[in-house]
RNA sequence: CGGGGCGUAGCUCAGCUUGGCUAGAGCGCUUGGUUCGGGACCAAGAGGUCGCAGGUUCAAAUCCUGUCGCCCCGACCA
């Protein structure tokens, strides 16, 4: 407990003035080295990364770029004071933007020095003296890889249904992909704020989110009994923050983010760290004065969240998503695609087109509609009876049927503002009615109350399409459903359906004059995208999120700018999250092996495991020689002292899935050579000791992907 | 919220059907010894209000009722 205390009050802001001062401000005191000058950084060697420093700062071969916050352990006293500020990550990350980088790069959180970049320079971790509990048995309550790792691990522990520990290992992962979050979102002029996560309810009345969030929303009240809530996102709190700040379009475009707990009482938590009921997240807002400015903060934020997955090591898909007010291409998921996911996206072949299943959009024959070419009108409607069978199930195995040959009928309400009356959509027997489609047809509705439509003369469980003919319903057909020719459907009569329906014969033409055709079911494995290539169905996870929002929170809370003209002008916003929890469940489910995790070299907790076959003698000369020269070279990399036989420390070594493992022993050393294996490769290759810091520096260097 | 399942040692589980002696195993942990390149072995130990409350009974981990917690399927999920 003394060392925690220590560590903490270590941290100590020191006066730096000139240029670099934003990158300096959160180095700690410790930092002991005097004189001032410039030069090259040399774990960038080629980037051509300048360093400046002035005055007291930190040791001069490395390079400030990118949000340096050193940090030493305290019971390593005699190394304080000789860390550099940056790992060669984290200057190569930023290799592609600039040979030097912006200053706005550099940009720092006063407020909050522990979120900021992943911080963990020059620190000398052993294991013996950190808390990476791993564990032999896979936990009872996980049965999604990921979350069996990330317990086995010793990356989390579960303290209430979706809410966790994070232990040393997780949070240092997490930190890492905050850290490359805050690095992107620097790039594209992004400053990172801290809301408070126990909001006033009152705030999210006057939005009306309060109850369309529902249950959904942890909710409490503070000792004068005043409603609060604990945030389940802040789009309501940061416009109230713009609105009181910003009040000239001279101010805008601006973006402001955070990295913040939220809170939603799921359900259903499920999916170990999936969904959880509390969550990091980084959310970031944008606020403009025209629809092209939010566009182009739209098409840059994007951007650098391609940049943030690739540097995380993990696949995100761009999908269409439903869009707000503004319409068109105005939302975006990033979908992992993987098993566990929850989401469903549909891909082309070609990979033209992605988008998530709410949105997915089919090809359809351009003459699809009445009359129908070929309908055979001859055919009599058979009444049969099918007494309690209501579900399409229960009829198909009835009257044995295909269900596609089926009509399958449901029964919608329109809104109260729209008139409240009812729609009829009709899909294919083996098809579901996409409800955002049908929506984006006739406006809003809503899957009809069994009560409600059953007064107004619908059936239900056994709904037919010609039930229009006598409620007058306005009816929506899909063309797959159209292009029945005989169809089993409902008789509009309890217990009864009729055989040998026929579009024509069997609905009043008046009816068929109003019926609108249209593509209102989902996407099925083999529909044509509107490029017409083949789509495929896949599971993903959802990453992040991108969203054009318009003026629904600016106009709702006041939030107005003054334009050019004397004019009051609601703020047009924009609003982009990102899950970084999620982020790491996506790269434990697409990337570990039957041993373990294998962490992309991005956001693995640290870079270099150094394994002593035994702690003692030779081998843990130079493996503390090694931990020590790779500290100092901004290595995150961590020291298996552990008095352990050398099969568990291989076997915690694959589960903790650290990408590179020195290992030494006196097989290697007995010809001045240690063991480098690579998570990921199948044999262990060997390298001499000469220079093997330099080596590994560089390795790392060629490891990180280039954005 | 509907359906199903589970709460016994830090972890994974047995015991419960058919109530009964001091509640067990493996892993992990402690101590000593022997080992030491892929989760060692020997010996001796520590550790459990059997989720909680009430009831039935001479007697409850076991049967009954209630309650809390957790997991899975579904509904839900800016």
């Amino acid at each position: 407990m003394a060392g925690i205390e220590s560590k903490k009050s270590a941290y100590r802001p020191v006066t730096i003035s000139g240029p670099q001062r934003r990158a300096h401000r959160h180095f700690r005191a410790g930092h002991r080295e005097q004189g001032a000058g410039s030069g090259v950084c040399t774990h960038c060697a080629g980037t051509g990364h300048s360093i400046v420093f002035s005055g007291r700062t930190h040791r001069k071969d490395f390079c400030a770029a990118l949000l340096p916050l050193p940090r030493f352990s305290t019971r390593q006293p005699a190394t304080v004071g000789s860390r550099g500020c940056c790992g060669p990550g984290a200057c190569v990350g930023n290799r592609a933007q600039a040979d030097v980088p912006s200053p706005r790069a550099l940009a720092g959180s006063p407020q909050n020095p522990y979120k900021h970049g992943h911080g963990f320079n020059g620190e000398r971790m052993y294991w013996s003296r950190t808390l990476i509990p791993t564990s032999r048995e896979v936990p009872a309550d996980a049965d999604i890889l990921s979350h069996q790792l990330m317990v086995r691990a010793g990356l989390v522990r579960r303290l209430s249904a979706g809410i966790y520990d994070w232990l040393p290992l997780g949070w240092r992962a997490m930190q890492k992909i905050c850290g490359i979050m805050r690095q992107e979102m620097a790039r594209v002029d992004a400053e990172e704020i801290q809301m408070p996560a126990i909001l006033p309810a009152e705030l999210w009345k006057q939005t009306g989110r309060y109850f369309d969030y529902g249950p959904l929303l942890f909710k409490l009240k503070d000792r004068k009994d005043t409603e609060m809530i604990l945030g389940p996102t802040h789009e309501e709190i940061v416009t109230e923050l713009v609105k009181a700040c910003v009040s000239s379009h001279k101010q805008l475009p601006l973006t402001l983010y955070q990295i913040q707990q939220k809170f939603r009482d799921e359900a259903r938590p499920r999916s170990g760290l999936l969904r959880v009921r509390e969550f990091i997240m980084k959310d970031a807002y944008s606020f403009h004065s025209s629809v092209e400015s939010l566009g182009k903060t739209y098409h840059d934020i994007f951007h650098a969240y391609v940049r943030i997955f690739k540097r995380c090591g993990v696949t995100a898909i761009p999908v269409e998503a439903e869009s707000g007010p503004i319409g068109g291409d105005a939302s975006h998921e990033f979908i992992c695609p993987c098993a566990a996911g929850e989401d469903l996206i549909a891909r082309s072949e070609d990979g033209s087109y992605a988008a998530n299943l709410e949105m997915a959009d089919r090809q359809i024959p351009a003459d699809a509609g009445f009359p129908i070419p070929g309908a055979d009108v001859s055919a009599q409607l058979q009444r049969v009876h099918t007494p309690g069978a209501a579900t399409m199930e229960q009829v198909c195995t009835f009257l044995h049927v295909a269900p596609q040959q089926m009509i399958k009928t449901l029964v919608f309400v329109k809104s109260e503002a729209d008139g409240g009356g009812f729609v009829v959509a009709c899909v294919r027997g083996d098809h579901e009615v996409n409800e955002a489609k049908l929506r984006r047809l006739v406006g809003p509705v809503q899957l009809a109350e069994d009560a409600a439509a059953r007064t107004a003369g619908f059936v239900i469980g056994f709904v037919g399409p010609h039930v229009v003919n006598h409620t007058g319903a306005q009816l929506v057909i899909d063309p797959d459903a159209l292009a029945i020719v005989t169809a089993v459907t409902g008789a509009n009569e309890k217990d009864y359906h009729v055989t040998n329906f026929n579009w024509i014969t069997h609905l009043e033409a008046q009816h068929r004059g109003k019926a609108q055709v249209a593509d209102i079911r989902n996407v099925v494995d083999g529909d044509k995208s509107p490029h017409g290539s083949a789509l495929t169905l896949e599971k993903g996870i959802e990453l992040g999120h991108v969203f054009k929002l318009g003026t629904k929170y600016s106009q709702a809370l006041g939030a107005v700018y003054l334009d050019d003209k004397q004019q009051s002008q609601p703020i047009i916003m924009g609003c982009y999250g990102i899950g970084p929890g999620r982020i790491m469940v996506a790269a434990l489910e697409t990337l570990s092996d039957k041993d373990g995790i294998v962490w992309p070299i991005g956001i693995a907790p640290f870079e270099v495991l150094i394994t002593p076959i035994r702690y003692e003698g030779q081998a843990r000369t130079v493996a503390d020689e090694l931990h020590a020269q790779l500290a100092d070279r901004g290595v995150e990399v961590l020291l298996d002292d552990r008095d352990q036989r050398p099969g568990v420390k291989f076997k915690d070594g694959d589960l903790i899935g650290i990408p590179l493992r020195i290992v030494i022993g006196d097989k290697g050393l007995a010809t001045g050579q240690v063991e480098l294996k690579r998570r990921t490769a199948a044999a262990p290759e060997m390298l001499p000791l000469e220079n093997l810091a330099e080596q590994l520096v560089a390795l790392i260097g060629q490891m990180r992907p280039r954005v």
